[in-house]
DNA sequence: CTAATTTGAGCTATATATGGCTCATTAAAT
DNA sequence: ATTTAATGAGCCATATATAGCTCAAATTAG
């Protein structure tokens, strides 16, 4: 993002960063995969599979997918439906809700 | 990533990416906020809201996080612990594990 | 209805994420 | 011990993601 020279990310976001990492290197070190396999399967390099597993917060989420994926982490940890389901009900959801919001107004009013 | 012109995604992330974005979107406009007011919120401009709702995979990972949070949408379901004890138990697991992985060896290419 | 606001989409300049190297260190196989 | 492979870290060139606008269309409030 261009506009901040440093970027201030919220400590969730960095918490949460820090986890994903954390168990996508755990997967792959469980499955014995090297990061060299892990990063031409997934069509990225080895240096950016070193950031996902580092967990910084300017990668690409689709890497970040087709990483947690061929080591098997599950996103949406399906207690729930499949992948597929919750994309039909996410569907439905928003089909059923307005399209936009606003607010009430500002309730300031100025014209007296 | 600069190596493809045209990036190939599997299916799972494009679902992925496209459910999370269908989520933060749903969630958005259900606590009736508009974009322009969680962009600012999540320090990032009203043109990415708009790509990371449309499940872009080529969005940053952090500014996904961080809209994430603010409109509500959980990742990790928790009905584990807390993020932070999820950060704990990879760290440990982690260390328990073995620094680095190898194969056997070459033997036979296992590319399916 | 009218006016105000939101959204969607496209454009450009620029900050930056990424791939592809290199090298040193570490771990594993033989 | 020797060899082979994996990792960690850094640097650089370049593809590209992003912010910041613009405008039109859609939606909502009054």
């Amino acid at each position: 993002m261009p506009k901040s020279i440093t970027r201030p990310y919220s400590r969730y976001s960095r918490d949460a960063g820090a986890l994903l990492g954390g168990l996508i290197r755990a997967a792959r070190t469980e499955r014995r995969l090297s990061a060299q396999e892990v990063a031409e399967r997934a069509g990225i390099s080895r240096g950016l599979l070193q950031r996902i597993e580092k967990g910084r917060l300017t990668c690409a989420i689709g890497a970040v997918f087709e990483v947690a994926a061929i080591v098997g982490v599950r996103l949406f940890d399906a207690d729930e439906t499949t992948l597929a389901g919750h994309l039909n009900q996410t569907g439905n959801k928003l089909a059923l809700l307005p399209k936009s919001v606003r607010k009430k107004r500002p309730t300031v009013r100025d014209d007296f």
